[in-house]
DNA sequence: TGAAAGTGTGATCGAGATGTGACCGGAGGG
DNA sequence: CCCTCCGGTCACATCTCGATCACACTTTCA
């Protein structure tokens, strides 16, 4: 999901120049890495490249958007896509969600509207924060699907080495002690033996790590307690997009 | 008895009778499971249930429907909202948009563009539920024929083994807790022990399983529930172990 | 209405997950 | 260099939770 610290890339299509400046220079202005792409051909050659959202205008030089949208979901490619045309009649609105737009808006529209709709979509399609999948270097866990993995082998955790990886997981780089980990994954109603974690550590270590007698994912802090390695996201061949 | 498996359930929050009438009408007439709740207080009591979408009123008489979308969000929960309010100015669009709502529509609105961004958002979300038949792995299930088989070998199941494997294959690999599965698959008025889920899995094992003191399609997945096994991925044998 | 098939539930058994203490070895400090 | 302290590992007792089964209840269909 492109969404990590690097900001959003946006596919603009767009033949009206005035407009165009318009949207091109809010989504600049909030963040967002924009390219531009004045007719359906021009889209099309951009569209090679991935994108996490694309702005459609539908009425191109050379042809009509709604085929540039069509033609994307045919191939299977799930970017999101939000058009944005001067065609209100209720049947065109119905006909562009039905050839796979995710959102339909008619201008003139106000920016504020467009940006809200452009982050609603992000966050739909970049799956919610709190409960989708998330990465930490080549790990991933999904709270939801009760799945975890490293790179693409999928690891076969018991539960509380699930729990335990997902917290860690969510303070990548935080060291904690046995204690705050007990209260926090265990709950604060267990009262148990501290040496109990390590258990769990080592457990948790032999699924997770390379070689189990040098971690590099779970770093132990002498004296305090443990951490999970915080690489600032390398990459691991994500993308999902297609 | 309603079944979760055979469409797609919905949740509409409306106390304008005559509007609420309207669309519910619509909903049912294309194959919608739909519910009604006609105040905050209502909504948030049919909301400990799952839905497929709600569709959310703003002005109810008793609170504000964004608080009903910022409770939910704040709790974590993703389930798809689309607001159908009167309220048209642009900056409550994009409060609603921002307090987690997928979609925005303001009334008066025409119902066959309701209907369209209901399936837009369903696809988005991935929860779309079609009739046509599906395939995962070596299963098949055609919904509308109620046939279920494995490769060429047709396997006779009864009505609720059939609707709990539907739903299994609806949502590979993800892991579904047995209170979830009674809701969906069973239905919302339905009160019963979760320990029935155990017999019926058992029982949909012995058809579907090649060998069922051995599970490899219908995994446990242990203190939480059970999953469908998602042959999308590669090997999941038994990784190494301690 | 009666028989037969389908479904829900509680009891029991056993597999598998978890917590704990003992023992070992290595890191740090004097 | 030795001593002490702390973390790693392991085996095992314990306990939780899932599988299974029999049976009662419900629904369906003749």
């Amino acid at each position: 999901m492109a969404s990590g610290s690097k900001s959003n890339r946006v596919l603009l299509v767009e033949d009206d120049a005035r407009i165009r400046r318009e949207i091109l220079d809010a989504l600049r202005a909030v963040g967002y890495e924009v390219q531009v792409s004045v007719s359906c051909s021009d889209a099309l050659h951009a569209l090679h490249r991935e994108y996490d959202l694309v702005l459609l205008d539908l009425g191109l030089p050379d042809g009509d958007g709604l085929d540039i949208c069509r033609s994307l979901r045919d191939s299977g490619r799930s970017v999101p896509i939000i058009i944005l045309t001067a065609r209100d009649a209720p049947d065109q609105r119905v006909r562009g969600l039905d050839v796979g737009a995710d959102d339909y808006l008619v201008k003139p529209f106000h920016l504020p509207e467009l940006l809200a709709r452009i982050r609603s979509v992000l966050r739909r399609t970049g799956r919610s924060v709190g409960t989708g999948p998330i990465r930490c270097g080549a790990l991933w866990a999904d709270p939801e699907e009760r799945t975890a993995g490293r790179g693409s082998r999928r690891l076969d955790l018991k539960p509380r080495e699930f729990e335990l990886l997902l917290f860690l997981m969510r303070h990548p780089g935080r060291a904690w002690t046995r204690e705050q980990l007990l209260d926090r994954v265990w709950g604060s109603t267990f009262d148990g033996a501290p040496r109990t974690i390590d258990s769990h550590i080592g457990r948790l270590r032999s699924h997770v790590e390379e070689d189990a007698s040098d971690p590099h994912v779970i770093e132990t802090v002498w004296g305090v307690g443990y951490r999970l390695r915080d690489t600032g996201l390398s990459d691991v061949g994500s993308e999902e997009n297609g």
